[in-house]
DNA sequence: CAGTATTTTCAGTATTTTTTGAAATAAATA
DNA sequence: TATTTATTTCAAAAAATACTGAAAATACTG
C-alpha cells in the first residue's frame, strides 16, 4: 500500500490521489507488457502515460513524472510518433511540444497492426519467398527430376509461406480505415458461443 | 556466397547441397523472427531446424549443426515442449531422446497464440480489472459523486478491458482444437477484394 | 546394485539492449 | 544577428538478457 500523494488543492489541473494512483498502476501493467509489442519499457511507459492521462504532456513533464532521462524521453516519443499512436500538439504561448496519445483503443490497435505487418510479417515474406526460390519450380505439373525431400521442403515453405500472406491480407483489412467496421465483426465473432 | 558443402555420398540421408542451403538460410530468417514471438533467438532457430527438416533430431544434432552449447540446447527444446510446437520421440534401440516439430503451419500457431493468451494477454485484463476496481463502480447510472475526470479515467479503461476481452475471446476460438475451422474462415475473410 | 549414458541446472561470463547526459543542432525571439 | 530555449544525437555506462560449461541429477542397462 503506498501513502497517497499530498493533497490537491481544490481546482487544481492534477488528478486526485486515487487517480493518480491508478495512473501509475496503469503505466507500471502497460510498461509490462512491451515485450509484447516489441517496444522498450519506457516507449511503452510514456505511451501508457499518455494514453491514461488523456492529456497532452510535453518532454519535461514526460521526464519528471516517469523519471527518466531527456534523452531517453525524447527518443521514447519520436518512436511513438512513427508508429503513429502519438501525435503532436502545440500550445498558445507555450514555445515547447506537447505529445497526446490516440485515445481510440480500435484505432491504436489498427496502428500497431498496421507497422507490425510493414516491420515483421512483410519483410518475412519477402525472405521465405527468396528461400523458396532456391529449390526451383512452383507448378504442380513440374515433378521433373526434383527428389522426394526437395518436395518435402518445398511443401512446408509453401505452406509457411501461405499462412503469413493469410495474416498480412487479415491484418491489412483490419488496419485499413475501413476496417473500422471489423471492431463490430470481431465482436461478434469472439461473442457467439 | 557460401561454396556448398562437400558432396554427400549417393544414398546419405543428409540432404543435398541446394537444400541444406535453403534450411540455413530459414533458421537465420527465422531466428531473426524471434523478436515478434517474444522468444529468444536461439529458440527460434531451434524450432526452426526442426521444422525445417522436418525430422526428429536428438539435442547432440541441434547443438552440432547450431553449434551452440548443451545447456542451451536442452533449455531451448524444454521451452519448446512447453510453447507445445515440439513434441518428444524415441528411436528404437536409442537412449538419446528425440524432437520433432509439428508441421502442419494452422496447428503450430494455434499453440502460439494459445500460449501468448494465455501468458501476456489473461494477465493483462486481470491487471487491468484491478487497476479499474482503484477508481469505482461499473454501472452506468451512478453518477453519484463522481469528479468528470474520473469519469474520464474510467472509461478509458472500460473500453481497453473491453477490447482486450474481445481479442480473449477471439483468440481462444481461434486456438480451440476446434478452431480448425477458422482456417477456411480466415482465408475467405482475407481475400475478398 | 554398480556402472554408464543422458539430461538438467545454474553460477559465471558474454552479448545485446537500453539509458544517460552532455554536446551539437535546430528553432524561436528580440 | 545574437541570445535564449528546446530538441536531437550518440558515445559511454548501466542494466537486462542469453549462453556456456561443468557439476549434479536422473534414467537406463546388465
Amino acid at each position: 500500500m503506498e501513502s497517497p500523494t499530498s493533497a490537491n488543492q481544490p481546482g487544481s489541473q492534477g488528478p486526485e490521489g486515487v487517480i493518480r494512483e491508478a495512473q501509475d498502476a496503469f503505466v507500471a501493467s502497460w510498461g509490462q507488457m512491451s515485450g509484447a509489442w516489441g517496444i522498450s519499457r519506457t516507449m511503452a511507459e510514456v505511451h501508457a502515460l499518455l494514453f491514461v492521462t488523456g492529456e497532452a504532456l510535453n518532454t519535461d513533464e514526460v521526464m519528471e513524472r516517469l523519471q527518466i532521462s531527456r534523452g531517453n524521453a525524447s527518443m521514447s516519443l519520436r518512436a511513438l510518433l512513427e508508429w503513429g499512436i502519438v501525435s503532436k500538439a502545440h500550445k498558445r504561448g507555450d514555445r515547447k511540444e506537447y505529445f497526446q496519445a490516440e485515445q481510440d483503443v480500435w484505432a491504436m490497435f489498427r496502428a500497431i497492426v498496421r507497422e507490425r505487418l510493414k516491420r515483421e510479417v512483410e519483410p518475412l515474406i519477402a525472405q521465405l519467398h527468396e528461400i523458396r526460390d532456391l529449390t526451383g519450380v512452383k507448378q504442380k505439373g513440374k515433378t521433373d527430376a526434383i527428389s522426394a525431400e526437395t518436395h518435402l521442403h518445398n511443401e512446408r515453405l509453401d505452406e509457411l509461406v501461405d499462412f503469413f500472406v493469410t495474416v498480412d491480407q487479415l491484418g491489412q483489412r483490419f488496419a485499413s480505415p475501413q476496417g473500422r467496421g471489423l471492431r463490430v465483426a470481431a465482436k461478434m465473432l469472439a461473442k457467439i458461443s
